[in-house]
DNA sequence: TTTTATTATCGTAATATTGCGATATTATAA
DNA sequence: TTATAATATCGCAATATTACGATAATAAAA
């Protein structure tokens, strides 16, 4: 008990709430933001935007990776992360699509 | 540690990550869905559609309540949840806005 | 009033998430 | 090669979430 019940659910229904589940945490809404205001990224901006560790904000991007929002490349000795802007794109159809469907039919 | 540093966060940026979050469980994807495919709904039709126990669902049903996304009216011994369709466009137009506005100005 | 049916709440156990210090990794600079 | 700098990963502590049985609350039916 405890532990969400992934099987008894359909994969769409597991993808799309993995999907508005990384978005659910302001530390990574705050990360998407600063880095659409910039023209590149590096990580160590963040730490220091943001206000959490490095560790902390290293993990965050990871997660926001792990949907395809971000993409990274290595530049010199530090990263540029940047939106992945056709996936943001997809992702924005993706939830929009669940959203029109599914108030369909109600009372 | 553990906790989310909330208060490191604006009021929009915790805002958006509270949506999300409430939308990011498979169950409230699965109740949202359900609801929206019949005329009317009694909670007592979700425990045995979804396959939670009663309690279980009772909370689910009472987060999506706390964002307006569903409201629910006595009707006789059982209760009468809805999508609240007002809400529900209004979140997706929320959640839009923040997709076009954090999507500029990307590398 | 008593029973029955439906939903909400409480308490608790199990798992997940968050955050960070310490350390590893990787790549440039000296 | 040896620093130095930037990011990733590991391990842990604290908090949050999920799920459910038991029970309370509410309203219709008997």
């Amino acid at each position: 008990m405890g532990i969400t019940k992934t099987q008894i659910f359909d994969r769409r229904q597991n993808e799309l709430a993995q999907l508005f589940k990384i978005l659910g945490h302001p530390a990574r809404i705050a990360i998407l933001q600063y880095i659409s205001k910039q023209d590149a990224c590096i990580c160590n901006d963040l730490v220091e935007e943001i206000g959490l560790a490095q560790a902390t904000i290293s993990q965050h991007l990871k997660e926001l990776k792990s949907i395809g929002l971000l993409k990274g490349e290595i530049e010199g000795k530090s990263m540029c992360y940047c939106i992945d802007i056709d996936n943001w794109n997809a992702l924005q159809q993706n939830l929009n699509s669940f959203f029109n469907t599914t108030k369909q039919n109600c009372c």
